[in-house]
DNA sequence: TCGTTATTTAAGAAATTAACGAAATACGCA
DNA sequence: TGCGTATTTCGTTAATTTCTTAAATAACGA
């Protein structure tokens, strides 16, 4: 949990985060899409990686690296049960996820 | 939400969102409950209203601090929604919401 | 007004973070 | 084996964060 909220305090990884939402990409083509060096995304990449919301995978030269969902609702949903007594809208996004057979809630 | 996410990274501040989850507590109250001087605490507190999770309110001696829910919430939601393809269902509940003239979505 | 309490501001030290370029490592291909 | 590409590690530097103590501000009550 700290892991996961220290991560997300970054726009760079939170931009990474969103670029992996629709589709895996290695990490050159992340770094090509952040005005930043390579060496500063790698970090960025590891960053994520410690705190569970990306999973990489090493296939011939490239490193694909994808995003890993249930950490990222779990941890945010489950946070905000835990501070909003009205946190409802993360809490119905749990409810139709658990109908639909999805990832379960930790709350 | 820049603001939002470097205010929820750190331990301390996630903890004082979670004293004001149930009752408004002034300055004092809060910095009784973390063992840290008052001005950190004071410190933390303006980065949380700066954020726009908490509100303050001076009532004679004391100031008083309670959690602004609505912030909170849809700043992670919209994010969920933003990072997260299997979020998307609930985007529906959300115009749903915003026509009820609940609380808005930023999505 | 004076003394006490509550809170914030100021100043500064210690630790952490984030970036870069250079070098190292790993892979693919010939 | 050797070259070129992809990625990470290393070493360094600048900026930021977080804490502490001391001082300032504001309000209460005698």
């Amino acid at each position: 949990m700290q892991r996961v909220f220290e991560a997300l305090a970054s726009s760079a990884r939170r931009r990474i985060l969103a670029y992996l939402a629709h589709t895996e990409l290695n990490a050159g083509e992340i770094a090509a899409r952040l005005a930043m060096s390579k060496p500063a995304v790698s970090q960025h990449l590891s960053i994520l990686e410690a705190a569970g919301l990306v999973a990489s995978e090493k296939r011939g030269q490239y490193v694909f690296y994808r995003q890993v969902q249930e950490n990222l609702v779990n941890t945010l949903n489950g946070f905000v049960q835990e501070v909003c007594p009205i946190g409802r809208p993360l809490r119905r996004e749990s409810a139709a996820r658990a109908a639909r057979g999805g990832p379960d809630d930790p709350g």
